[in-house]
DNA sequence: TTGTAGGCGTTATCAG
DNA sequence: CTGATAACGCCTACAA
């Protein structure tokens, strides 16, 4: 036998579902008597309301469709850890999909979710999505939206991202404090929103100190090309004194290719990296760090989302909410002789 | 409006819905004409059918409910795409819930994917959970459940683990031929199966060689306890010279520890950690690893999830799969004078 | 070849 | 206070 159902009950109680249906969810004036019954009927054999069927009848799902580039990652692991949390508590499931970072499989997967009638939506827009009118489309169809991290100004939606103008800022700043002059930039391709962001408070705190914006010391490193050995050994010979690394990943590989051409660090270049790691902050390796909120992040998209849904919110009301970041200085900030700290 | 049905195609085109039905489904002979026409129309409309309502109809969903403890956790996350691949490749979606290894947690997420009429369970027990009837229950209702990583013996299900007891005896041996005798064993709370397999295979390569087995040199750290450092510092006093540290957190949390009491690795003590970081890798520390197979343990269980919901495989057929382990070895075997490699 | 009717589980409406 | 009925979208016997 499967799950009990209204229908079970009724005819156990020889009553008829509506009766049972009403007694259940307390609604119109019901025979106490008669609602005793049902309700103890019900939690003898665990009625549980078949969540399809209500679907089916209120053309709503409380479920929550969220899109990553991809789930194993950390950062975006975190943030669905923080969606999962918001989501949970306030009594909506989660359903997870990837874009594989491939705007053909963001559209599929936004039509699967749209399908299973997902009461909303959470995206970080995969890295080739430049077009965003399947999402201004659904828009159109009061579908709420809230894109996090990875967000478009050509979609008036709610967005929540890291403040990743002021943590660039803050990191390029530490840096040029330090006493460093020529920082290498090493981000991610350049259509994102994110890039821009970072890559402007970057120029923003060099402006500020009447430093040179160079060309040369930028390199966009694609997805997927976990060998950033290469560009860290071009951008070496730019002759730079520090390198800011937009990333969890091409921070990572900046350290291990630096070590691996014997580059001081601090010494010789200081290190930066936009990054999510629990595990670098483990090792403690000589990388000071601008950490992203991720945890945060994925909890406050959740919660926009969801008063949304609710209606505890105007749809198409667009704007911006940014996290603060926090940076981790683990290296000493002055150049110190010629002792590796590790 | 919102997403067209089989009744608006059946309205426009003067058919009834179970025309229509049959055309889209090819089913029945059709009228080629008739079934030209609503295939076009559809198309057209993009429509999609409702997947909710065939769920309600066959009770079924096309879902496949995953139960991890942690979503957060590089280990899961692989697990996870590699489920996530292997099912939308047959045609599944995939639910994922966390159990945040409470019982109480599991039980509630379970009985929600069984709410949601999941096709299948895909479940790595939480670090609480050592009663397992309420999965018993399940799969005597005809639910196929297949078990990954922490299992459970007492479940006549199909299991999908890392061959832990191969790695963790390889992992020893290892230390063993390069000259080490005292080997630390950190480990994660004991009623684990993994926890038990490892630990059996440890003992195993000790005896192998001869050398004593001693309770003094085992410790078992909680989840969730991020500071492996004082357990690691206690052990040192039983003056081991090499770690085997059954875990992603454990190893790197005894990496940290041991670098902070300039403990040399390898020169004072060995390490090898039962591990799957990435990130450690890029790092290259000096610490050798035996790589959890996560991404296709993912795999290879939702490929016999799928089978048995698909009638593939016969239910109820008990067993356990075991994906072998890869030794990754860091440090050079032999103790090396005083160089640290980095 | 096509249409009609019934049902999956639930609730809202309307009638008793 | 309770029951019958219809509807959500789809499919499938059965009837025509």
């Amino acid at each position: 036998m499967d799950a009990i159902t209204i229908k079970d009950i009724a005819r156990a109680l020889n009553l008829s579902t509506s009766t049972v249906s009403r007694a259940l969810r307390d609604s119109y004036e019901i025979n106490p008597e008669t609602k005793r019954l049902v309700v103890e009927y019900a939690a003898r054999f665990n009625y549980r309301p078949n969540p399809i069927a209500l679907s089916l009848k209120e053309n709503r799902s409380r479920v929550i469709g969220v899109i990553v580039p991809q789930i194993a990652n950390n950062y975006f692991s975190q943030v669905i850890n923080g969606i999962d949390a918001v989501s949970y508590s306030r009594g909506y499931q989660v359903i997870i999909f990837q874009s594989h970072e491939s705007y053909e499989r963001e559209l599929l997967t936004v039509q699967q979710a749209v399908a299973r009638k997902a009461d909303g939506l959470l995206i970080s827009l995969s890295g080739s999505t430049s077009d965003v009118s399947h999402l201004r489309d659904l828009q159109e169809r009061k579908l709420p939206i809230v894109l996090f991290d990875r967000v478009s100004k050509d979609l008036d939606s709610l967005c929540v991202t890291a403040d990743n103008f002021t943590g660039a800022f803050a990191a390029t700043e530490h840096l040029i404090q330090s006493g460093r002059r020529r920082i290498a930039h090493l981000t991610i391709p350049s259509y994102i929103s994110i890039t821009q962001e970072r890559l402007a408070g970057y120029r923003a705190a060099l402006e500020k100190y009447g430093l040179p914006y160079d060309e040369n010391l930028i390199r966009y490193s694609e997805f997927g090309q976990n060998n950033v050995e290469p560009v860290v050994n071009d951008l070496l010979d730019q002759s730079p004194d520090a390198f800011f690394a937009a990333g969890d990943r091409l921070a990572l590989g900046c350290l291990a290719a630096l070590k691996k051409r014997n580059v001081a660090i601090p010494e010789a270049v200081s290190l930066i990296g936009f990054t999510n790691t629990p595990v670098a902050d483990l090792l403690a390796p000589p990388m000071s760090t601008v950490e992203q909120p991720a945890l945060e992040i994925g909890q406050v998209a959740a919660e926009q989302l969801i008063d949304l849904i609710e209606g505890k919110r105007k749809l198409a009301q667009p704007g911006m909410i940014r996290i603060p970041t926090r940076m981790i200085v683990r290296e000493s900030s002055q150049p110190v002789g010629n002792i590796l700290q590790v």
